[in-house]
DNA sequence: CGTATCCTTGATAAGATTCAAAGTGGGTGG
DNA sequence: CCACCCACTTTGAATCTTATCAAGGATACG
């Protein structure tokens, strides 16, 4: 019964088998029967306050998180101090495979409010994805997601302008807002506006003023934080329609 | 022995344990006795004539590819015919796992000259990684890097400008030719100045002024697709203390 | 309720694109 | 074998987009 699983807190075991969060992380597809077995692999979790990190670029890898509650932010930064936010991640979404290539994280991942995170050891996934069927297939779908996604913001970031980069944002943030149950077209966003610049390539200023654009335009209305989608056809239009990029 | 080796021709059985990219490939870090029941997994090679598409965005997926001679890139394209090259793979480098996620590709895989690739059926993949204790983890590392190259290029388009965007392309294929045994400084490119710019966000003609800068500051000799790497340290330099960048 | 952070907006400047034209080189077919 | 052709590259000038600098305003939080 879902009612009696415990409230838990840091170093308590967690259960894919009662998360609400199945569909949309790790587990996803997976049988009850290696549902349960999986819940050996769920060590702990974690919890994170805002503006904390959950690694750090250079710490040893040895786990990686499935965010059970609150939203993360990862980046890089350069010698000379610019940073890139390479993604922004929410409930049942993956931290940390960055790190299995050098055995040492690549990237800062920062919550963006205060979170939870189930901690998976990977020496422990590793083995059992020879044990569990679906698992291994999970794992790498999971990780191919991540590299599909990342092509996608090369996109963004390659060959559309400013209008463009925040308009698919936007729609990007609907459709994960839609996935967990939430309103496609009413959010609040979690980020700053140097966040998002950062992470589409643009300063905050413009990311405000192509806020402001759509605002006059008809397709949102904003204010600070909130955002509300008016005109989703519109965005998408935005999108595929607009000539002169680069 | 090396040179009992038949030559191979399409459909013909290949062999991790005889090839020399085996330090560059999926098979690095294995042993011998691994190495061996690797042979299984490759199951033929397949040609790719220059501009022909080893597999295109929409394609089922089947297995993935290791580049065994040649050179490809990745795309992917916007409807309204926009084009965003997502990588260059050379020798030794794996290509399709950004087919994993969905069973179908992504994007195009097209070749920069005429090549030759590894087939590598991902069923079978799968089922060995069950078996070959180095194998699975391998092939996560494999994944991870991509995506740790993938934030790389996040990093490129989001915060550098022109410039500093063409000194570290040209500073990571020096690095990627020495890893083969060519010269740091000199090599040939197989790409156009076109594709460059897709890969870098730019408009050719911005990456060919960029080289003809590079040229009259003496940091680089270049003749169409020839170039010499004249001042690496004043390349590397550039990256990281140029100012005013977004 | 004050204060720091974040956001918006305006004016100006810098950087990259666009459009245009000429130059280069490699490959092919006569 | 050579000449032609096509694709690629270079360079210049004008334009456009976005960044930069600056100032004022809103909001959230302690």
């Amino acid at each position: 019964m879902r009612a009696s699983v415990p409230i838990t807190v840091d170093g308590l075991k967690s259960a894919c088998s009662q998360c609400n969060l199945v569909e949309l992380c790790l587990p996803f597809g997976m049988s009850d029967r290696e549902l349960s077995r999986l819940d050996e692999l769920v060590g702990a979790r974690r919890k994170v306050k805002r503006q904390h990190n959950l690694y750090r670029a250079g710490d040893s890898f040895e786990a990686i998180y499935a965010i059970r509650a609150g939203s993360f932010k990862t980046d890089v930064l350069l010698e000379d101090g610019r940073e890139q936010v390479t993604g922004f991640q929410m409930t049942g979404e993956i931290l940390g495979l960055d790190g299995i290539s050098t055995e040492a994280h690549s990237c800062n991942a920062v919550a963006l409010e205060d979170s939870e995170v189930c901690v998976i050891a990977y020496d422990k996934l590793e083995q059992m994805s020879h044990e569990i069927e679906g698992l291994q297939l999970q794992f790498h779908k999971v990780m191919s997601r991540e590299i599909v996604r990342d092509h996608g913001v090369m996109m963004l970031l390659g060959s559309m302008r400013a209008e463009e980069r925040l308009a698919a944002f936007l729609l990007n943030m609907s459709q994960r807002f839609t996935a967990r149950g939430f309103s496609p077209s009413e959010f609040n966003l979690r980020m700053t506006r140097e966040e998002i610049g950062s992470y589409l390539g643009l300063k905050l200023e413009t990311v405000s003023r192509a806020f402001s654009r759509f605002q006059e335009d008809g397709l949102i209305a904003v204010q600070q934080k909130h955002v509300h989608l008016l005109d989703l056809a519109g965005l998408k239009r935005l999108i595929q329609h607009q000539h002169g990029a680069r």
